[in-house]
DNA sequence: TAGTTTTAAGCAGTTACCTCA
DNA sequence: GATGAGGTAACTGCTTAAAAC
């Protein structure tokens, strides 16, 4: 599966956030009650990300991903109960087998009923949950609850012996199943025992095989988002580098420029406005003057604004108090800049794996 | 009401299997 | 055909929050 990596930043948010979303082409209509189970979800993400910039002090933004999986549409649909046998894996195991409902599987789905039922979760989002598959066969997941509950949970995670099996094959889920559960976690990345039911009677899966499905889908969300973390903060230290190299480089020459021509060292503070690396030294803020504009635009150091470069500098790093860009602050607080593309200027990347 | 135990869910780390170059 | 790398389904152990007692 390929991946896009779409990483652009949230309108609402002040800060930069790499979005990582996750996207897929296939044309699934989205039922009703959709757009609330969204909103619960982004509840829940807005929550982790509290969490996360509660542990640490530092003002970095939250840096998320939109994974956008380039899957060509697939044209796939909620498939009806006539079509609820989907198109068997092409390399070898079929895991579309109708899975045994007895045994532990059955427990086991008993159990995930039950827990269905006795919900209380505050994510419960059942009813917005797209279960327009309820219309298959006379196996209805709800009724199943009247069992009672408290089944070993050991047998949720029984293995793959439960297929009669001794040695746990390794089930490869068809294209269109890993579509309709990438469908599935892009409008919920976590379930609900209803949810997952739901979703493996209409994949022909075990319950289980879907909630492994999801957690390892989690993991590789999360695995891509550190990636790009680090991406991040690699470049963020390059810049801070450069930035730091540039500086020393402008201190040595103002030191040289103090023994060669100790006179200028002693002109007023708005002479410094011809300070080759930067603009923002005038005094005279309040006016400009065209010699400091066009010392800003001649030096090659200078600091563009995000606007016209994309860079780091940024217009609230120019709010700054002394007017002087802090190259910290202007890392982290332009909405326009992000140097995480190839470039250290580029567009917003798109990578794919 | 506070403290303890139980239960369920999620996550990190790992293993095992499959595919492909 | 053998092999190593990469992807991923599945497992294990741990933590945590909520419910039950």
């Amino acid at each position: 599966m390929e991946l896009g990596l779409s990483l652009g930043e949230t309108m609402a948010d002040a800060g930069r956030e790499l979005v990582l979303g996750l996207g897929i082409g296939v044309g699934v209509r989205r039922e009703e009650g959709a757009a609330e189970a969204e909103v619960e979800v982004r509840r829940r993400d807005y929550e982790a990300d509290a969490a996360v910039r509660r542990c640490g002090s530092s003002p970095e933004p939250t840096v998320r991903l939109t994974l956008l999986p380039m899957v060509p549409d697939l044209g796939l649909t909620w498939p009806s109960s006539e079509s609820r046998h989907l198109e068997a894996s092409t390399r070898g195991f079929d895991v579309n087998l109708a899975p045994s409902y007895g045994g532990c599987a059955a427990e086991e789905e008993q159990e995930d009923a039950a827990g269905a039922d006795l919900s209380s979760s505050p994510n419960n989002s059942a009813g917005s949950f797209p279960t327009d598959f309820s219309a298959h066969g006379g196996r209805g997941g709800a009724d199943a609850g009247t069992v009672a509950g408290g089944a070993d949970r050991s047998c949720s995670r029984a293995s793959d012996e439960d297929d009669g099996g001794s040695a746990r094959k390794k089930l490869r889920l068809s294209k269109d199943q890993s579509a309709f559960l990438e469908e599935s976690f892009k409008e919920h990345s976590t379930l609900n025992p209803k949810q997952k039911l739901a979703l493996a009677k209409q994949l022909n899966l075990r319950p289980r095989q879907v909630e492994v499905w999801f957690q390892n889908r989690r993991a590789r969300t999360k695995l891509k988002q550190t990636e790009v973390d680090c991406e991040y903060l690699k470049r963020c230290c390059e810049t801070l580098t450069e930035e730091n190299r540039r500086l020393q480089k402008e201190l040595a020459e103002l030191r040289a420029l103090k023994t060669v021509h100790p006179f200028y060292m002693h002109l007023p503070a708005t002479t410094l406005s011809m300070c080759p690396s930067c603009e923002r030294v005038a005094s005279n803020a309040t006016q400009p003057t065209a010699t400091t504009s066009a010392a800003a635009t001649a030096s090659p150091a200078a600091p563009r604004t995000a606007a016209s470069s994309g860079g780091i500098a940024s217009a609230a790093a120019a709010d700054a108090p002394d007017h002087r860009p802090s190259s910290f602050s202007a890392l982290f607080s332009s909405p326009r800049s992000f140097p995480l593309a190839a470039g250290p200027q580029a567009q917003p990347p798109s990578t794919s794996s």
